[in-house]
DNA sequence: ATATCTATGTAGTAAATTTACAATCGCGCT
DNA sequence: AGCGCGATTGTAAATTTACTACATAGATAT
């Protein structure tokens, strides 16, 4: 991107101008927010020199470097570039929690491996009955799950308690499945809950961390290895792995099992959004 | 993204604002590389007119919009708006949904204004008692919420049935704080319910698009305008975005309110880690 | 050492955006 | 229907911003 263009043609910059590239790559998108007169400044050089930097990279003026400055900014990885106004908590906290976050998608996308997704569809599509187990925040993922594939029109259960959980496994029988989802991968219940499962002869999905008790019991085992959080401050980014997984696999088993099921779930919507209608008038 | 809050937005627009909101629709990628008089004139208003325009959307004038515009291009052209088709692949399921989500965090963090997560923290930080309404799919938000909320050490209440939350409502008084989260905005039950929150004199701090309902109630409105899912089988990525807010809201909180609660917190992690090693002991 | 070419800054110019104000339109009220 | 008021839009001036032309300083080579 531009500013990785701006890095290469470091050298070729005269004196002047590579203070404009210095100034540019220190701060980019206190750049994109300043005009020309301000980057000159902060560069310590006059404003004309800016516009033959704009130029000597190739385009028309400071406009249109500042357009494509802030489209590649859009883009462009945080971390690397980006650094807040340190005594602003509030910006300073959106940045670095939606680029923590965005980090682990980005991450999520080059290392969640889609034959296993493929093999986990499989799975899902020939199953009689799906159940979700999780506890804690990954009690919430289950959730969600259950309401995502509901709304793809596949009816599933999700259970968070570990009680209960484990009384589901023990009456789960072939052509059944399970999809365990714990962040540590190490919850007894869980694991205990997965074994009672697969002892019945149901197949077991697990999304967790490698080399953790549960990966070892699964069918089918999905890593998700992920930083998890030392400090309690961070976000539980890690949660959103999970969710965009529970995603795809809805999608995909939708998608896999084809039109007539579309069809449900517009049906579905359409029952909800008539729902939302007379409870207007009744409550409104 | 921006071109989609303009869409939603177009009826509380003026009709001069509203051929604006029209010429940019029908070619945003000649916006950006356009001036205000050219905008004006494919418009068939006047220069003023556009300014206007681009401060009702929330800008600081036409440099920032366009400069958001821009951006928002930029993160709308790498395919990941398409739709995964019938015959994909689990791989490009993967690639799509991920990149989707991604996509979605960018434009949050290029468009979640800091100094409203501030406002926000403000008046959550000073508030007696905090409840979280939502439903459907913003019901599993507000339910995350109030988890996340009570680990930084905030105990807080979530619901997510109309009727309670109506009851709820009603029984708030000055000093205390609503989060109201809808991903249409234009939930009736929650609108009455916002309503009655506010009579009661506490704050309504709202999650949801620009320009619907919901938003004109709101003490606080914080805008989350992300493409709305037409088709069911578009993953809710929207959520993600809804969620990440929340995560801002609750860091930035715990960080606001200190040290003690910083340990507060620790311990409850501890907590959670001994009760689960009893478990272990006790159901392993 | 000087001429020349390049690099940089100064000052002025042109353009574009924004503000202030005036005209117009539409709506409600008597 | 007529009148007044507020909202909406346009006009024109003001201000900010980017760019150009020119001058000067610095470097390089003869």
């Amino acid at each position: 991107m531009l500013l990785d263009s701006i890095r290469t043609q470091l050298d070729s910059l005269s004196k002047s101008e590579r203070k404009v590239a210095l100034a540019v790559l220190a701060a980019p998108s206190s750049t994109v927010s300043q005009n020309i007169t301000a980057l000159a400044k902060s560069a310590q050089v006059s404003e004309p020199t800016v516009v033959r930097f704009c130029r000597t990279l190739g385009y028309d003026g400071w406009h249109e470097f500042k357009l494509k400055l802030a489209q590649g900014l859009a883009l462009a990885l945080p971390g690397a570039n980006e650094q807040p106004a340190p005594d602003d908590l509030a910006s300073d906290l959106v940045n670095k929690i939606c680029s923590r976050s965005i980090n682990t998608l980005l991450d999520l996308r080059n290392n969640l491996k889609p034959e296993l997704v493929q093999k986990a569809l499989d799975i899902l599509s020939r199953a009689n009955k799906i159940e979700f187990y999780g506890q804690g925040s990954s009690g919430f993922v289950a959730a969600d799950a259950q309401h995502k594939f509901f709304r793809s029109g596949v009816p599933t259960v999700a259970y968070t308690d570990p009680a209960i959980h484990s009384i589901a496994a023990a009456l789960l029988r072939e052509g059944d499945a399970v999809v365990a989802i714990s962040q540590r991968g190490n919850n007894p219940a869980l694991t205990r809950s997965a074994k009672l499962a697969r002892r019945g002869g149901a197949d077991v999905i697990v999304l967790a961390p490698s080399g953790t008790p549960l990966a070892e019991i699964a069918t089918l085992f999905i890593p998700i290895d992920l930083v998890f959080a030392i400090d309690p401050y961070t976000p539980i980014s890690a949660r959103l792995a999970y969710l965009v997984v529970i995603d795809v696999l809805a999608v995909g088993l939708a998608l896999q099992r084809g039109l007539e099921f579309r069809k449900k779930m517009q049906n579905a919507q359409k029952a909800l959004q008539e729902f939302d209608m007379q409870f207007d008038s009744f409550i409104g």
